[in-house]
DNA sequence: TAGGCGTGGTC
DNA sequence: TGACCAAGCCT
């Protein structure tokens, strides 16, 4: 734990190191809520670097709310092709139309009204209304996390102490310029408190560093024991008609992936070979007969909690009406259709393999 | 409350 | 190179 009494230095440290080397990011130029609201979904559990170029497409293609209220949720998960964690544009979409509908499409600016948007939990609703409005909210982001459990050097992983945490943020902000220190401490966080060697000597922190003070940065914060993932192997297929189309599918709404177009397939069952696996999931699913040809490509694509190796087949259809039975649509599209469709990662390479082959 | 939910970067 | 991590939320 840190002092009561350091507090009003913590924050003027901050605050000035803030001054002198806080980033310029594209979202720090606007006061505009939903600019706002728009980057800090984009930015959960995402790198900024990787978030700038969705941005700046985004407020181009859904420049207010109600453009993106009134939008299709396809060219919605188009736009937000390739950010993974998709429910974030799902959310972001219901959201719009809610804050049209609800709140005459006006941004709310009390925060149990943002924190019942979907989507959007304290954290965000905090980064929103302290940025937005400069409202005395605390968050507790990644960042803010780890420079707090090294600040208070605590003594269990953060997961273990998240209430304990919050009264860290909450205590620390500036009620003066909240929206400044909100912005300092996740600065603070990316460039200095890094997980890996934190550039402590240059840190407006290190007077009042449990962590640093006791040479525990490298240690802190505390993880936890993780368990090795499954590796699930997959039979894809490439399913080609008499006229040159090739068949997709667009996954469920929720879940994994949600929303999203596939090339259909399923997990290979013990004992199964690949070509058995596909011609059966493709009955199962799609209710048709193929016949498996050629192996493609095959993909090895790794996920938060497992890990896949798509093994890719190129087939051709026999006979039945695609019927979409385990999926939300199938659609027979040509081969250069299909970059007007949101595909999944591990999905982008078969597209390339098959654009690239000679087979088309 | 713990597990599901993507992708890219880093070492 | 596998493991960890990143401006978390939802159920």
């Amino acid at each position: 734990m840190f002092p009561a009494a350091a507090i009003p230095e913590l924050r003027r440290s901050l605050l000035a190191w803030y001054g002198q080397q806080g980033r310029d990011l594209p979202w720090r130029q606007t006061r505009d809520p939903y600019a706002i609201w728009i980057s800090e979904v984009m930015l959960q559990q995402t790198q900024v670097q990787t978030v700038i170029p969705y941005y700046q497409r985004w407020l181009e293609r859904f420049p207010t709310v109600e453009v993106l209220a009134i939008a299709d949720l396809n060219a919605v998960l188009k736009a937000w092709e390739g950010l993974g964690y998709y429910s974030r544009a799902r959310n972001l979409h219901r959201a719009a139309q809610q804050i049209v509908t609800e709140h005459q499409g006006r941004f709310p600016e009390s925060a149990t009204a943002v924190e019942a948007l979907p989507g959007i939990g304290r954290t965000t609703a905090g980064g929103i209304l302290s940025a937005a409005f400069n409202q005395p909210q605390a968050i507790l982001d990644g960042n803010v996390k780890r420079v707090l459990a090294r600040l208070g050097a605590l003594p269990l992983p953060p997961a273990r102490a998240i209430a304990q945490l919050w009264q860290w943020s909450e205590a620390l902000i500036d009620p003066d310029q909240p929206r400044d220190f909100n912005q300092a401490i996740m600065d603070l966080g990316a460039t200095i408190c890094t997980p890996r060697k934190p550039v402590c000597d240059r840190c407006p922190w290190s007077f009042a560093c449990a962590a640093y003070n006791t040479q525990m940065t490298e240690q802190l914060p505390l993880r936890e024991a993780s368990s090795p993932i499954p590796h699930k192997q997959i039979g894809v297929a490439v399913i080609w008609n008499d006229r040159g189309q090739i068949l997709i599918d667009q996954r469920k709404p929720e879940g994994l992936l949600g929303g999203l177009w596939e090339f259909p397939g399923g997990k290979i069952e013990a004992g199964e070979s690949i070509e058995d696996c596909i011609r059966r999931e493709i009955q199962e699913e799609l209710g048709i007969a193929i016949a498996v040809g050629d192996h493609l490509i095959s993909v090895d694509h790794t996920y938060t909690h497992f890990r896949v190796t798509l093994h890719v087949h190129y087939c051709q259809h026999l006979e039945g009406e695609p019927q979409a039975i385990e999926c939300a649509e199938v659609r027979w599209v040509e081969p250069t259709e299909l970059s007007e469709f949101a595909f999944p990662k591990a999905n982008q390479q078969i597209i390339t393999a098959i654009l690239k082959s000679k087979v088309q």
